[in-house]
This record gives structure tokens, sequence and C-alpha cells, in this order.
DNA sequence: TATGAATGAGGCTTCATTCAT
DNA sequence: AATGAATGAAGCCTCATTCAT
């Protein structure tokens, strides 16, 4: 029937809207840097009223954490894709590094995001959600890792020991790509790039660490 | 005199106050997220008048900044005591990993203003002394690790590739430790941090990375 | 359509509203002095709130100009009508004058604000128009004044020394006629507004002056 | 005796004093606007303290008022050397417009500040003292076209006519010296002067004026 | 559903004036 | 008398959110 067509299309056409709000607000967002960007502007990207956009979403911060959830569920993608071509484990560092890497200034803004809301203690539902959906992240290197401590490729140590550690050093080389010190400084960023990923990888590697 | 005494004692005081100002606010911005600090609230905090804040500092990020380079002047110190008592590279990394590690927030807080205070443009007088600070601590670790190089610990790559690798790691060290998943799923925190440690100390030493 | 109607509609609504402010603002300036009138006072003359004053203009300042620059383009109207008309000499002095005198607060709070404006340098694109119009409405003047010389009505020196002479008394009139003095003084003001005029209409006419 | 020396060089200091921070008020005020003068930045630039400044003025108000009386009191000086002199009407017109013409920025400084001060009904004694002096100055005048009158050099008007007439070129003139327009269009500024003061003084002569 | 005008709490900053020393 | 640190009222402006149409 028509009428129901009609309906369907409209809610796409509205999913479509949502769609485009989250893109042009990130882009925003990176572009100028969170607290510059009001409402209006996005709204204006996008072509719609402002009013509109509070149809989509309840609150700014809610349009922060809708993008942060995007950002945790890609990397789920990944994982779910690396454990289940049973990638070894330098594989598996490897992208994951890469993961990061790849648009530093989004990572950090999600970082920053994420103490502001956290600080705020806004939007809890959603900041529950996306914990979990990290959480369960975890769980899947976990594994990945246990694995590998099994085959003694890896330093037997709780497993999140290597996850943390690796979390970290990807962490911070997103941050430190992002610094001026690291722009001006850094020629060889190819070969520091490649320095850091074999750090990574063979991070925690078995025969590397000694119990106090 | 007892009037030249006397003005030295009110300068004194004047900078004693100037003191308490950056404490309060400090601990202000740790507690509550500087967003959600007003100028008010700090000069509360301290006893006296909002527009006394203003005989001080001449704007909010004044105190943002001026609190973010004593931070890096004491990081100056400690590379400093380093030099002069021409610490091994083991105890290099230990110590710039501890200091970094010692008040995360602290860290953390600094890292977000700065990208707060780039983004703006703000104070850059004041940003640009930080990054002077930031520079010539640079160049003494640089320094140092020249010397490990040459003595053959360490991986003989330009020296700040091991300068950033380590940077990268103490950052995400910091960031992990004030994260939410580290907090509720580790559980030997003492171990961690030991494993961690031993990463970072012997990351780039000679043997580990092959040039590709 | 409807709804198109619906929207102009609106547009004329907001466009009103502006008018209501502007008209609002300007009363207030003239009743308490430009300084004593804050942004929250004009919004409360028109019944509305603060934030919504600044839908419609970005600064106070810009307040202050768009209503000088309607006096200059009521201004520019006069000339105008005067030029289409191929008014006389006299003619045009008498309504030059005329138009000065008739608010003279209102000429004086612009001719304040003006000294105001140009020193902080602010707004400078609105001053540029005001300036441009102004510009243009010199122009016409002096058009008018060159068709009186080559007529031999009025002496010939450069025709902006008639506009000047004619700008300098009209100008001191104004402030003449708001000082304390004036009014304190002068009984018979009928009388010296027509002695006035006089002197203005025959200021600069052909016999009067020699050069030196 | 020496104390008595000492409390009168004191006084004398005083007073002395005084005359810097008034001399200093008016170059700050003068070079930057009113607005934009800070009392500190008057003790500063005496070499005094802020709270000095109060111990000689009750208000800033007081400062500018002081001023102005000053300015006032120059007039009539030069009233009184010509009435003594008995100059005669051209050269009393004439010195009537230098003396205006000579510190434009100065009068316009003062006549801008009897706006404020009269609207915001601040240091009423003070206006009241510097109303008289103008009074005074205004009698003085009238006394000397009178004379003029009864030579039948003047138009039989009430003195005043003449009085406020000359009042209100000169006080336009300065501002058109001060103005934009003035100082980027006009070419031959001595040329004009020159026109403007004959006008000034031919203004009011007698036959050039017809009663309605 | 879409709109965008309206809102007003809230933040930063200024500066004349006071007052304890 | 001289000082200058301290004050706090007051002003401008921003922007997330609401709501009537």
């Amino acid at each position: 029937m028509a009428d129901l067509e009609k309906a369907s299309q409209k809610a796409r056409e509205f999913k479509q809207r949502e769609e485009e709000v989250l893109q042009a607000a990130l882009e925003l967002f990176l572009e100028m840097g969170e607290d510059r960007v009001t409402v209006e502007m996005i709204a204006e990207k996008v072509g719609i009223g402002k009013g509109t956009i509070y149809k989509h979403f309840e609150t700014k911060d809610e349009i922060y954490l809708l993008l942060m959830i995007r950002y945790e569920e890609e990397m789920a993608q990944l994982f779910q894709r690396i454990e289940e071509t049973s990638g070894n484990k330098e594989q598996l560092a490897k992208e994951f590094f890469l993961f990061r890497i790849k648009d530093p200034k989004r990572y950090m803004l999600f970082d920053r995001l994420e103490q502001k809301l956290v600080a705020a203690k806004s939007v809890p539902e959603l900041l529950g959600r996306l914990h979990k959906i990290r959480a369960s992240n975890a769980e899947k290197l976990t594994r990945i890792i246990q694995a590998r401590i099994k085959e003694g490729v890896l330093e037997d140590v709780p497993p999140y020991f290597h996850v943390c550690s690796a979390w970290a050093l990807a962490h911070g080389a997103v941050a430190l790509m992002q610094s001026q010190f690291y722009n001006t400084v850094i020629e060889d960023k190819e070969g520091f790039i490649d320095f850091l990923l074999q750090t990574g990888i063979r991070m925690g590697n078995r025969g590397q660490y000694k119990k106090k």
C-alpha cells in the first residue's frame, strides 16, 4: 500500500538524516574543536533547522556519545574479523595499532569527550553502553591473547597486562602524533612508526619480563 | 629599615596569595573538571574576591598555563638531576615513567588544557614559554640517550625514536590508569605497573629492532 | 501557498521586532545617556529576552551604528528631494538647518557615539558604510552648491568651503540648543532661530568674503 | 621655624602633585579617550599610588570637572584681556574663534564630558561652578557686544543672539576639524579657516539681517 | 515532523572606590 | 599622607534547549 511505503520511506529518510547530522557534527568537531561548535552550526551544515536536531538527539552530549559508540563498534568489528580469521598475535597488535593511528584527531576527540562526559556524569545510560562495548572488546582481545600465551608466544602474565600495555602504547602514539613536538621534530616519520610498531608488536613477548 | 621590611613582607604575602590561588585552582580543576570551575569558585575557595584573582592573572587561561608550566618545570628538574648524577638509562626511563604516573589526573588535565589552548590560540606567549621548556627537556633527554647509544646499550636509531616511544608509552599509561576499564578490571595493579615499567625500560634496547 | 505566507509573515514580524528594538534603544539612549543603558534594559523595554537582542544584532555597538546610519539616510533622502526639485540655495540651507535642529538630542547622541566608536575601532564595516553615505551626501551638497556658484549667487571658493561652514554652524546650533546656557538665558528662542537661520542662509553669499 | 617651613613645603608639594595629576589625566584622556583611561593609569603616569589620587579628588568625575573648569577659566582670562584693552569687535570674534580652534581635541573632550556628567547628575556643585564661570563669561561678552551695537557696528538684536551664533559657529568649527571628513577632503585648510574666520567675524554685522 | 525565534542562566572581565598598614 | 591590594557590582555576550506554529 502506498501509505505504508511512504511511511517507511519517511522513516528511512529520518534515519538517513541522523546519519548526516552525526557526520557533520564529527567533521565540525575535528575541524574546530568541540567547544567552538554550536548545535546551530551543525544544523546549518546539514541544511536543517536547529530544532530538528532535537528530534533526533536529546542533548548535544548524546551526539558526542553516539559518535564515540560508533568508533568503539568499528573497533569491535576489527577484533571480530581478527578472531574469526584466527589472526596471529603479530597481526592483532599491528592492526590494533594501525586502527588507532589511522585517525589520531578523531581518537583524541573522543578521548577528550569521554573525560568531559564522565566528569559531568552526563547521559549515563549511553556511557554505560559505551563501556559495555569496550568491555566486550577487551574480552575478545583477552581471548586472543590467552590463546597466544598458551602457545608460549607471550609472557605468562594476566592477559590484561598485555592488553593494557598495548592500549597504553597505542594511546600514547596517537597523542604523540598530534603533538607539536612530533610534527616539528621528527623527520623520518615513517621510520619512527615502523619502530613503534615493532616495539608494540614485540612488547610482552616471552623472555622479556622478569617477575620481581 | 622598617618600611622596606614591611614592603617586602607585603610583596611576599602577595606572592603567597598567588600560590594559594594556583593551588586552589588546581584542586578544583582536578576535582570537578576545568569546565565546571568558575573564577568565582576559585576566589571563594581561597577566601578572596573575584576581582583579586585578576590582580594576579590576566585571564583564566593564564591560570591554566601557569599550572602547566610548573609541571613542565618539575620535569625539567628531574632530568637535571638525572643528567647530573649521570644516571644510567634504566634509571632515566624509570624515573620518567614514575613521574608521569605519579599524578595521572594532573597530567591529563594539562594535556586536555593544552589541546584547548592551542586550538583557541590563547595566551600565545605563555604557550611559547611552555614549549620552550619542553624543547629543552627533550634536548636533555636526547643527550642522555645519545650517550647510551654510543655505549651500545640502545638500538642505534635517531635518538628521538627512543624519546618518543618512551613518551608515548608513559602518556598512554597515564591515560590508562585514569580509565574506568583499568580501575575496574585490573586487580594486580602493582604487578601491572611493574610489568609496564620493565616494558618501558627495555623498550628500544639493542637487538630488539630490525630496520626494514 | 499557506506555508509561504506564514513564513513571510514570520519574517515580517522578525523585521518588525528589529524595528522595535532600535526604537526602544534610541528612546532609552536619549532619555538616560547611552552609558547608563544596558542591553538588558532595552530588552525589557521591548518585552523580550536579553538573548533575543543578539539574534538581531551582533553587539551593542551594532545597535548604535544602525541608528546612526538611519539618521544619515534620512538626511540623504532630504538632499535627494531637494536636488530633484532643483531647490534654490536658500531652501537648501534652510532645510539642512531645520533637519539638524529638529531633534538636537538625537543628533548629539550620534555625534558622541561616533567619537566613541571611531576611538574604539569598533564595527569598522558599519562605520565604513556610514561614512560612505555621508560622503555621498556631501557630494550631493557639493553639486547643488557648484550650481549656485556658477549662477553667481555664492562666493567662488571651493564648494566644500560652503558645505563645511554650513555644517559647522548647524552642528554648533544643535549643541547650543542642548546647552543649559541656551535654555536658561535665551528668551526669544524663535527669534533667535530665525536670526541663526538667516545667518546660515546668507553665509557665503558673494561679496562677503575677501581672499587674503 | 624649620617645622613651619617644612609644613608649607609639604603643602606646596601637595598642591604641585595635584597639578601633575590633572595634567597627566588630560594627556591620557586626549590620547586614548576618557573611557579607556583608568585611575590607575593616571596614577602610574604621575608616579604615585592610586590611593593618593583619592586624597586629592573625591571621584574620577571631579578630575573631569576640574579640567573643564580650568578651560573655562582660561577663556575668562581671554575675555578679561580683551575687555581691558577695549578690543574691537573684529578682534573679539577672532580671538574667540582662535581660542576654540587652537586645541580642538581638548574642547571636544570637555564637551563630551559635560554631556556625560550632566546626564549622570554627577558632582552637581562643581558643575554649578562651571556654569557660573560660563555665565560670567557670557556676561562679559554681552557687555562688549552691547557696546558694539550702540556704536552701530552690529545688528540691533538682543546681544545674546550675537554671542550664541558665534558660539555655535566656533563649536561647529571645532567638531568639523576633528571629523574624518574634514581631514580627508579639505585640502586648503588654511584657506578654509580664513574663510570661516571672516564668516564668523562678519556674522551679525548690521544690514545683514531682516526681522520677520 | 520541521522550524527557528526566544529564552535566560551563567561565564568572564573591568574598574572606581575603599581601607588597613 | 601615601600606598596598592582587595572588592564586588555591573556589563557584555554565548548557547543549549524549548516551544508555538
